[in-house]
DNA sequence: TTCAATCTTGATTAAATTACTCAGGATACT
DNA sequence: AGTATCCTGAGTAATTTAATCAAGATTGAA
């Protein structure tokens, strides 16, 4: 019904990597892995499928590699969960035979979606370790 | 990292029937299966789940069944989920070496075990479909 | 043109998890 | 004693996870 395994959580990694690249330089597969800590064979595995999401884009032959398709502050967390997890949830039916206990998943299910609506962008902002209000 | 599967959403099915039981009065895993629409025999290994994390208590020999240990006020979804399915979060080290990502998890982390500390008679409260208030 | 760097694809795999089933044992009421 | 219950542990088929690997396709540069 709900999960997040270490594949979405590797994903969303590189992902970040990929926004923090200075303007629209396509990042090496090579590159991402060293930062994310992650293997090359593996990552290329969940690269393509961010790419057939259309979440990032590709330049193949020397000098290629991958970038964001759009902009940190257009792509949600959840987008790139998604992407590589399939849907978050899976709208199931029968819970016990319960309306009120569907009305319950139901629920959560739309609030534990909402928190993952939060832009690529936006974590930076929120969890920045050391930011300086002025 | 976050998983909720069917077991926690049966389990969960089997504590809200008991949770209707009147007065303390015992359920057979009988009933609760026809209630919930489980097999008895993977309902039994639920309620044995449920009975050794002290959330159920059981009686033995003719007329036995199952109920619960504590008022439904004081048994949150969280603990139920948990018995079942083991800790709804892993908290896992080094997410892509991102001090920033460690901390978006942690806090995701924090707020989805908010939404699962409901208590077991609030989902009746929540969610009934039919309630009036005068 | 050739070569090497890079993405791309598909096959394969070992281990873990899920969602069960089943057979029989233990207990206690009647 | 007998029977209705809970109780336990073993077993299992299917799926998912988390990878690895080999080889193909593309393109820039020498």
């Amino acid at each position: 019904m709900v999960t997040v395994s270490s594949k979405g959580i590797y994903g969303l990694a590189a992902m970040h990597v990929l926004s923090h690249a200075t303007n629209a330089r396509v990042m090496q597969v090579k590159e991402i892995a060293a930062m994310t800590s992650l293997s090359h064979s593996y990552l290329e595995q969940l690269l393509a499928t961010l790419r057939k999401s259309g979440l990032i884009t590709s330049v193949r032959g020397v000098n290629g590699g991958y970038k964001l398709s759009k902009a940190p502050s257009e792509i949600t967390v959840l987008e790139i969960i998604e992407s590589l997890e399939g849907a978050l949830f899976e709208v199931d039916q029968n819970v016990g035979s319960s309306v009120i206990l569907e009305a319950f998943w139901t629920d959560i299910q739309k609030k534990i979606q909402a928190l993952f609506l939060l832009k690529l962008s936006e974590i930076d902002q929120a969890y920045q370790p050391f930011s300086y209000c002025i």
